[in-house]
DNA sequence: TCTCGTTTTTGACAGGGATCAAGGCATAAG
DNA sequence: CTTATGCCTTGATCCCTGTCAAAAACGAGA
């Protein structure tokens, strides 16, 4: 279903493994514990690998676990009765996924490529963070950091265009993902995708981007590549069509 | 601008004047502090008095203040460049405004009615809260629940029919606000603010409205006022047109 | 290199909602 | 009670996007 990079290893419990190794122990929620409390805080948790496609969380169902994603990307999504997708969110490596304090989960997360998580139960995970006043600091941040972009995105589902909506969207890849010698940036999204984050269909995503790849705005490079040669025409398009 | 219920005394500080007679102290998130630091946290604040269509924050502002809203009803918005607007979010009594944490205001805060705002210079509060916790936790609560609400709210931006829209829109309210005798709900909107929250114009909330009224579904008493006839054909509406 | 299945692009068409323009009603003022 | 002033509603028209359909391109595997 991707492209991706070959699989970590297993499936094995953090307890017993140090985070010393965490590429995202820096970024991550728990950068501001202390060592002691970072390993008991990953007593509780263990590592989880999943492929791309797998769900790691329902809309609806009760929630049982919160994680940290050490590596891939990852979408949230939810959708009307009759199958109408929107997805609210997508979220990367030292991103935290879940709803803590809360029994429900209010939409479902779903890896977009290959990706690593550090699980933890939820109720064990509350019962830390009640005690660890710099773990909800840090996750009150992010909360709010997360509230503050999804705000954002509200103005452009409600009132872009197309045309701007597309534009937006191929900036925002810009500065989140990183570009491989040719300035080509890999996106993590199928077309489909990226129509279900623009609440639009995938004709008119595909429409949007082969103008702008006549007009030399950009340039399509295989199914998932995309080099942004004219950013500030982009920039331009973004604003008003 | 509005019809609304006459305002307050005046503006002074909360210092010197208790917080016992407050009417959302136990829904705000001051409420789990106890009276001594409630206290303290009082002698930060001001009370301050809002008419209606007064903005409290500007999008893109350095962040100064935060608030507690202690009565009435306000908007957060964004806009485009070209002045296109989008209604992020309504709050009511009891809600928090303003971006602790954070140097940048991300978006505008109106008041819709006349309102009364417990209002903190945010410097001052950030530093109150970092010896908190019971506030953090609090403020951590509802900044998750905001999230999870707006989240929901981009299903209807995105992928959601005119017709849809307006149907999910008088559910909600109907929920939030409470009906007189004869079952009319007040809005605290006009067509225009309906349609911003909505992401369409004020014409397609209009001819929404009068067919819900001529099919009988709700009825339409003066500008504001709306009585939800029929709850459930209306639940109906607002899931598959 | 060729084939097959999937994703993406392209085309034709139509319909929902935006836009432009009056007209009708509440609400407030005289 | 009468007159203004904005809202709100209604009407006519257009066009952006969604929908349906098919061709083309891509990438995986033989």
């Amino acid at each position: 279903m991707a492209q991706n990079v070959a699989p970590p290893p297993a499936t094995r419990p953090c307890s017993g493994q140090s985070c010393d190794a965490c590429v995202v122990r820096d970024h991550a929620i728990c950068a501001d514990l202390n060592d002691d409390d970072r390993d008991a805080l990953s007593r509780i948790g263990r590592r989880v690998t999943l492929q791309a496609g797998q769900t790691v969380m329902w809309e609806g169902d009760d929630s049982t676990v919160v994680a940290n994603v050490i590596e891939g990307t990852l979408k949230l999504a939810t959708s009307t009765g009759d199958g109408r997708e929107q997805i609210v969110g997508v979220v990367y490596a030292a991103d935290f996924i879940g709803r803590p304090f809360g029994t429900r989960t209010p939409h479902s997360v779903t890896a977009l490529t290959d990706a690593r998580l550090c699980l933890f139960p939820r109720g064990a995970f509350d019962g830390f963070a009640m005690h660890h006043g710099e773990l909800q600091h840090r996750l009150l941040q992010r909360t709010l950091d997360d509230l503050d972009r999804t705000r954002d995105w509200m103005l452009l589902l409600g009132r872009k265009t197309a045309r701007e909506k597309v534009a937006t969207f191929l900036l925002d890849m810009g500065r989140r993902l990183r570009a491989d010698a040719d300035g080509v940036i890999d996106l993590p999204l199928s077309r489909q995708q990226i129509a279900d984050i623009l609440g639009t269909t995938i004709e008119t995503v595909s429409r949007q981007m082969t103008d702008m790849k006549r007009t030399g705005v950009i340039d399509l490079v295989g199914r998932r590549g995309v080099r942004l040669v004219d950013r500030q025409a982009l920039e331009a398009l973004a604003e008003a069509g």
